[in-house]
DNA sequence: GAATTTATAGAACGTTCGTTCTTTTTTGTC
DNA sequence: GACAAAAAAGAACGAACGTTCTATAAATTC
């Protein structure tokens, strides 16, 4: 493989970038051009088509959220600690990831889930792998005792997912940077709440 | 006043259904001159520009929303009746008002939070606007008794915000019917969790 | 019902859109 | 370094964009 790849990489860096601000959709073949350098058709004829390019954009969005949320989190140890860092890092992977305008993905689920299409599935596809392997990490804790057995998993993600979207949302639209501890807080609540041993409250 | 504000509105309710499937930076003067019937010149005269437009398109879409979810509930008993069904009908308020792609605010409260200017201010006002009055609905409960003097009002909206967010997001993009119930059921033990008698867990 | 204001339509503008060509430059191979 | 392959640029396309004009139609006023 020769620099193609490498360029396209380039590309895809910027264009996640862009995204972040702009949106999915927004993105426009003129304009990540105009950011890259390139000419509009020499940066074209990586994709063939403009909803090849967005499908590359959201798969490489989810390859860069998994590199800075899951990854670093694996060096916990597997159960609450681990989890705990999974939404630590969850919390401020965009800022980390330098998305100014926030997690696309998240973005893009809004976008997307009136237009149907192989975009808005690639995000669906996306953000339901992303579930299972948030309630993979729950079911670790309830496996390593720090969770009672009858914690419900699934209903867990779903509320960990909410606050965090809270979050996303609270720091992004009012720029409050309470939000974090806000979603700790909650994170924290939640996890006593299924706890096993009576600490209760 | 003439004939103008009425039609007027009536473009405004097809641009908010248009902005639930497409998003408000989705929307365009064609698009909506198309759906309405009208011609583009037609349509444009009546806001001017394009920002103008969509400043409006926000607007109706908070009204709507009061109308749908805010309104009914008041005549619920003052307290824990009322907030829950303001839950209640915030989390479906945007099948009730016919927008099949979501909430259009939720959704341009992430298009808009990498793009600063007078759209972005308006949805991050009316989003203001609207957490403040569900803190308020929340320390009504305390006033009530439903809840315990110690509730933390704002980490308690933040909380249910996030469920809501999560609600919508599961039954925008999963089409999971569960959703609704298991925004409740969080909804339930938030609310239990701060309940002043001792009927915890 | 004529006059006047208001609302809508129609045509056209410059720009940007996604896309398709052809041509030039760069890269990798012998 | 010549040669083939790959990558990028350049020019151009029809369509849609937001917007501005002018002209027609409708509503309101007298």
């Amino acid at each position: 493989m020769g620099k193609g790849e490498e360029t396209r990489q380039t590309i895809l860096d910027s264009a996640v970038a862009l995204a972040s601000q702009v949106g999915i959709s927004g993105l426009s073949v003129g304009s990540l051009a105009e950011k890259t350098g390139m000419s509009k058709s020499g940066l074209f004829a990586h994709f063939g088509s403009k909803e090849e390019m967005q499908l590359a954009v959201v798969r490489a969005t989810q390859e860069l959220f998994l590199e800075t949320v899951m990854r670093p989190a694996l060096r916990e140890k597997r159960g609450l600690p681990r989890l705990r860092a999974i939404v630590a890092n969850w919390l401020v992977w965009a800022r980390r990831s330098r998305l100014p305008g926030g997690c696309p993905l998240a973005a893009a689920a809004h976008e997307f889930d009136g237009q149907p299409g192989p975009v808005r599935d690639e995000v669906s596809h996306a953000l339901g792998l992303w579930r299972r392997a948030l309630a993979d990490a729950i079911g670790k804790c309830v496996e390593a005792g720090d969770l009672r057995p009858d914690t419900p998993v699934e209903q867990v993600a779903f509320e960990i997912n909410g606050l965090v979207l809270a979050c996303l949302q609270d720091s992004q639209l009012f720029q409050d940077p309470e939000s974090e501890q806000r979603a700790m807080t909650a994170f924290d609540r939640l996890m006593s709440h299924h706890a096993p041993n009576p600490a209760k409250e």
